[in-house]
DNA sequence: CATTTGACGCCAA
DNA sequence: TTTGGCGCCAAAT
């Protein structure tokens, strides 16, 4: 099955444990694009879905970026989960 | 089909 | 060390 690199992107955030945490840049190149870091919020942003928890995924820079929900509660469920960024 | 946007990252000053 | 600017890819309009 030949996965595109937004649908490996899903695969990706969606098999990250809790209490872990992954930068959009990680994300990136286990996508298979180490550069397309960019598209991957773009996907996310354009694509939330349940399925897949977004909030696992922060920025580089130890900043948790942004959520649909609102940046604020996604830093609060990393925290109830006990990640560490 | 071409252009703009976007939840970013890295380099230079 | 911190701040600013530039570059990158994919999707949406």
């Amino acid at each position: 099955m030949k996965k595109n690199f937004t649908q490996q992107v899903y695969d990706v955030v969606r098999a990250i444990p809790r209490g872990k945490v992954l930068t959009y840049k990680e994300v990136a190149t286990r996508a298979g694009n180490p550069g397309a870091f960019r598209a991957v919020g773009n996907i996310l942003n354009k694509n939330y879905n349940s399925s897949i928890p977004c909030h696992r995924v922060v920025r580089s820079d130890g900043k948790t970026g942004g959520y649909n929900r609102g940046a604020k509660m996604k830093t609060k469920k990393l925290k109830q989960e006990g990640a560490i960024i």
